[in-house]
RNA sequence: CGGGGCGUAGCUCAGCCUGGUAGAGCGCACGGUUCGGGACCGUGAGGCCGGAGGUUCAAAUCCUCUCGCCCCGACCA
């Protein structure tokens, strides 16, 4: 492709909405336009390497058995009545009706569409199992898009969806899909890392996400490097902590003074004591009423482990107004001490062996001292509430975890019998009998993987493309295009590597060298020849690799040679 | 949705506090000089100052309401 023919406009300046490298380059390098919120244009260049991405994924999902097809982007709301998700989504579901009134929705994942196709078409145990997917435009309503296309509310996903007569098919399946996942990645050059999830408002037993490792990520997952084990932050456990110090013998029951302290931080400083020996009380909301959390004062509880101790389908922290009621005491003096035994609590087990600890007095401006479980406060609920974080012990092994921040690019699900129950989605065993298909789910975030590739590969120039994503493999750039010379070889080698079957783009733009050098950083193929009137002279033309940009001379009759050379490996 | 910030030329921003003829750089067009790391000189086009109300002799500027966008939190590929 010639640029002059191409559409293809960078810019200079950062624009002033875009806050990550990857979406401030996808929009300097004329990749993605924005036309709202979390909604874009593929710009040609950028589009190419969405392609590419999928071309990916498609190869690898066909060489895993799944087999493509293409679902509608709007669904009929019924379909989501039946599964009880018309409400459950709430306002993620990005809602529309027809000229006659009738509810529809802009699909945000798959599962009720493809469920009611299969329900319609296999009888048999003989016909599974079935694995289908589609690359598509998924529409969620997010609250709050960013980062171009790493949240955004129309977004490229390839979802699959599996079919199983019973655990054992799902579990093979599964299997196959986390092992094209992973060359998905690999393919990608992308450094990744498997984790154990939660799995969230899709449901189901068990679930895995791949977390692309990058500073930017908006996911927190920790890994022990000693056994492997890796998980989502909110699925994270781990070893249980030590007891908070419990020097001596049980200490009274002390109120103290502690005015203004509502914070962990001032009531540490006021008394003179660690976090950890700060039992903190957590107020909140469920649709069964308020609930007490109580976890140790130096560490945050992990509200996805409390709502599925408690079963509760809604938990949010509770407002002023309830946290006055429940403890008679303004937000940040809340304990467990004499309160109404009506109100359910939890404690998290690390705190269990604490003694002589400190919690809120349930009224303003004062905190006990000395408090013992048993003697000063009743609780039966214990359970792991704790948001595991860098440096605590591996739950599998004497390891110790640490912290990194991902960007989720893929979440693969055992789904089981949820949708299938629900749709009536069955076959017939060898022995006649209907059961509901056992599911899994299977997404792959198309163009946020190809935003990830570029968190982890850039430089302050510009994109550092791994060749599998790259728009084009090859930048040729006439350096001078007065000078017929350069030109008319420039124009020649052209010719000759796209006849070798290289994607090539060619610079053949009326521009000054050091333009054509900054929009050849900053677009980052991967290899780049150029032609200009200095090194022809000598009979050279230059190759270079955008990763490293080391500069060789080559003979000219050599150059397509080492660029495809360069291109092989 | 809660908290914070921003809407002025295609882009990045100044001007607003203290009301009085709308600015710069980049980009774009034309002419000239240049041509291996975002050149230089000259000329020019381009703006209901996000929108609606209000205050005032006078509003980009002050007030109210709206809409849009960005950042921080709870959700997700």
């Amino acid at each position: 492709m010639r640029w002059s023919q191409f559409y293809l406009y960078t810019t200079r300046e950062v624009p002033n909405d875009a806050e990550v490298v990857s979406h401030q380059l996808m929009m300097r390098a004329g990749m993605i336009r924005k036309a709202a919120a979390g909604i874009y244009t593929y710009l040609p260049l950028g589009w190419r390497s969405i392609m590419k991405m999928m071309d990916i994924v498609r190869r690898e999902m066909d060489a895993a058995g799944a087999v493509e097809l293409m679902m509608p982007a709007i669904h009929p709301a019924e379909l989501w009545q039946e599964t009880e998700r018309w409400d459950a989504f709430g306002d993620l579901l990005l809602k529309i009706k027809d000229r006659n009134q009738r509810d529809f929705c802009f699909g945000p994942t798959h599962e009720e569409v493809v469920t009611d196709v299969v329900r319609r078409d296999v009888r048999s145990y003989r016909q599974l199992p079935l694995n289908l997917y589609q690359i598509q435009n998924k529409f969620r309503d997010e609250i709050r898009p960013r980062f171009g296309l790493m949240r955004a509310r129309e977004f490229l996903m390839k979802d699959a969806y599996s079919f199983h007569a019973g655990a054992d098919s799902l579990g093979e399946t599964y299997e196959a899909m986390r092992a094209a996942y992973c060359r998905v990645f690999e393919d990608c050059r992308l450094e990744y890392s498997l984790v154990e999830a939660q799995s969230g408002t899709i449901g189901g037993s068990a679930s895995h996400e791949f977390m692309v490792l990058a500073e930017t990520g908006e996911d927190a997952v920790v890994s022990c490097p000693a056994c492997g084990y890796a998980a989502n932050v909110e699925k994270a456990e781990a070893r249980p902590l030590a007891a908070a110090a419990a020097a001596g013998d049980q200490e009274e029951l002390t109120e103290v003074s502690t005015p203004g302290a509502t914070t962990i931080s001032e009531v540490t400083d006021q008394l003179q004591v660690g976090a950890d020996r700060l039992v903190k009380t957590l107020v909140y909301e469920t649709e069964e009423g308020p609930v007490l959390a109580l976890v140790r004062g130096d560490r945050d509880l992990n509200e996805a482990k409390l709502a599925s101790y408690l079963g509760a389908q809604r938990l949010t922290m509770a407002g002023d107004e309830v946290v006055r009621r429940v403890t008679g005491a303004p937000v940040g003096f809340a304990g467990p001490v004499g309160l109404s035994p009506e109100i359910r609590r939890v404690g998290d087990q690390s705190i269990r062996q604490s003694s002589n600890f400190v919690v809120g007095a349930n009224k303003a401006d004062a905190h006990f001292t000395g408090v013992n479980w048993g003697r000063d406060v009743d609780l039966s609920e214990w359970t792991d509430l704790l948001l595991v974080t860098g440096g605590d012990g591996c739950p599998r092994c004497d390891g110790t975890l640490e912290l990194h921040r991902g960007i989720e690019v893929g979440h693969i699900f055992k789904l089981g019998t949820k949708y299938s129950e629900a749709m009536e989605c069955t076959y017939l065993d060898d022995q006649g009998k209907s059961h509901p298909m056992t599911m899994g789910c299977y997404g792959l975030g198309i163009g946020r993987t190809v935003a990830a590739a570029i968190e982890q590969n850039h430089d302050e120039d510009g994109i550092i493309w791994p060749l599998p994503l790259a728009p084009y493999e090859v930048l040729v750039i006439a350096l001078n295009t007065r000078d017929e010379q350069v030109v008319e070889l420039a124009d020649r080698l052209y010719d000759q590597l796209q006849e070798q079957g290289s994607e090539v783009l060619y610079d053949d733009r009326d521009e000054r060298p050091g333009v054509k050098f900054k929009d050849a950083d900053l677009i980052g193929i991967p290899v780049r020849l150029v032609i200009g009137a200095k090194s022809l002279a000598g009979g050279q033309v230059e190759v270079s690799l955008r990763r490293d940009r080391e500069k060789i001379l080559v003979p000219i009759e050599n150059a397509v040679e080492r660029v495809l050379e360069l291109l092989a490996g």
